[in-house]
DNA sequence: TGTTAGCACTCGATGTTGTTAAGTGCTAAA
DNA sequence: TTTAGCACTTAACAACATCGAGTGCTAACA
């Protein structure tokens, strides 16, 4: 095991490399952050830390940096989440809206706030649809050739599409579709939904109707494959031109496609269990995130299910600021959902 | 006037320049190029073009690069658009999906073609809506606490939004509201409905309801607004990186979030008369893009009115390229869009 | 036995210098 | 009017020296 000595100059490797960006050497050590040894103890001290693993090198006369044992070793034993000023949780709150009138705005707008308030990305999901149970579609015409078709869940998500209506198919048409959709499909949760639009349904209409169906088995198919996939909301992706190396600029390309596109986001954050937890560097399996640590925790809106926050930053992140930065982001989004799910069922 | 060997000299170090990105001298020019003259005599045509404001250098004894007045010369007077290749308009086709159930996916999906297909910055407009006129505004119920609202334009638009209905408002109610919004709004331009949203139509709601009818007007003309508002769609912004001078990462921030936030770009592109235009360098009028060159053109849609294509890449494109794909993709997208009107007619 | 001073060594970063290639303008001859 | 020739300029590049911050190791010290 470490002993005190030893814990208290890696403390002080990770502190001077995460507020400076540079290795950092004996002497430096000794004089910066008068630590009461000499660099002579400070160096065969720190040549043991680095035989355990926990410091590296960058060249063979370089200073020490913290390596991913390091960085472990100091997140999960030396710190704890910092309190956060009462100055910036009145910010967090006053950067919401006052009301929102659907959950993916406070998301969205979630991943936007986290993001300029650390300078870093940040990844926002909402608490999850699959389990949503169907409420309801409908299907309003628009104009003669025009219709919307809406679908609503238990827990007020409401998904839409406009789509063009067959020559030749009638208003009683529609509503006998309507009718035999919901007869169907109500009280069920979606992913349900989902299997039976694709198997029965098309059986069942084809017994009801005479013209061709097809395309309202793909309307409502695209409404329920949209709403139950997870959307990913970004912020800040621009950040990461700040922290990343950005000599690489094909690297950046990459992580932004990836960013952009969302769904492979699943490859990143794996939604375990509960709490925050912390993957640094090469513990996030990705190449691409090697110089990269990400933040993940879970939001609990009670009765409604969990959704996850995602912080991305550089290994070299001040983790106990950013823990308990995300900490509380957590419980105030928290209760913003709460606030919205309360007003609509006051 | 320029002499023809003068035209001749500036032609062949546009080209020169825009295939290799080096400034071009008189010997490399009379080797590569061939030209029929000794370098000397091309060394005093190039001074002379110099003194004109056709070329300018680098430095004291670079080579020469085209002025902003060089491209406009070679842009008005020496380039004709270039025929796409068959092969390539088909690879344009076949790029659109076979059939859209909104203007908005033709559109955005429009910018994301362009863009890839030039390896620059596309941003697309769709035909400008403020003259659209109100055929109807409905108010679906979703559920105890919550509607739909819903605007339709004669062309065909759908717009929606989603609100909670206050507590205490009653179904009969929410039907008075919508009758008062219709009776007094259909047949109307966007624009003059929203007008009367902020004025009128408060006075009349109030004279017919005793709850609060506030949220209503805000939900509606928050609609309207949305709808009036250009939606510009930007495809490979990521190009930026490719073309821009990607040392200075500062400014590829600004622009990206020029790009980003949309509706700034008017301030890049004015829409003024038909056809097709080349702003080039400083012409743009700002700093940041001083070496950018700006391709627009207009796209008809018969009886729709027009919308607008852009295409944003570096002072040193291919410009009769350029200008012969621009031209070929907005027949395309025209008639992409016509199908889809004409399907909605039938 | 643990701590420290001293020393030779390493390596990236930075600066200096020289060389080369591609260009220019100018002059004088064809 | 065109061209050959020449002196000059500049960016880009490579080779080289220098410097600073670091290391490991050894020997002396409390």
């Amino acid at each position: 095991m470490l002993t005190e000595r030893q814990v208290l100059i890696l403390e002080s490797i990770i502190r001077f490399y995460t507020e400076t960006g540079h290795p950092v050497g004996s002497k430096t050590l000794m004089n910066e952050l008068s630590l009461p040894f000499s660099s002579a103890t400070i160096r065969n001290e720190m040549s043991r830390l680095e035989e355990l693993g926990f410091i590296e090198k960058t060249h063979s006369s370089s200073g020490r940096i913290p390596s991913v044992k390091g960085y472990r070793f100091y997140v999960d034993y030396l710190i704890s989440p910092e309190q956060l000023p009462a100055q910036e949780v009145a910010k967090i709150r006053s950067a919401f809206g006052p009301r929102y009138h659907e959950l993916d705005e406070i998301v969205s707008q979630s991943a936007n706030i986290l993001s300029e308030l650390t300078n870093y990305t940040a990844i926002l999901l909402g608490p999850k649809m699959q389990e949503n149970k169907l409420t309801g579609f409908r299907l309003v015409p628009l104009s003669e050739h025009q219709a919307m078709a809406i679908l609503v869940t238990d827990q007020a998500h409401v998904e839409n599409r406009t789509f063009t209506i067959p020559p030749g198919m009638k208003l009683a048409d529609l509503e006998t579709i309507v009718k035999i959709f919901n007869d169907q499909l109500i009280g069920l949760p979606l992913t349900e939904v989902f299997k039976k639009i694709n198997v029965e349904i098309p059986q069942i209409l084809a017994r009801h109707l005479h013209t061709d169906s097809d395309l309202f088995v793909d309307v409502f198919g695209n409404i329920i494959t949209h709403t139950i996939r997870e959307r990913f909301y970004v912020g800040g992706k621009m950040n990461l031109l700040n922290f990343s190396e950005f000599q690489d600029i094909e690297k950046f390309k990459s992580i932004y496609s990836l960013m952009d596109e969302g769904n492979n986001l699943r490859t990143l954050i794996s939604r375990k269990s509960d709490g925050i937890h912390v993957k640094i560097g090469q513990e996030l399996n990705n190449d691409l995130f090697s110089d990269f640590s990400l933040i993940t925790a879970t939001y609990q809106v009670v009765g409604h299910g969990e959704g996850m926050i995602a912080l991305l930053g550089p290994t070299s992140m001040p983790y106990s600021k950013m823990l308990g930065l995300v900490d509380t982001f957590r419980n105030e989004l928290a209760d913003k959902v709460s606030d919205y799910y309360r007003f609509l069922e006051e």
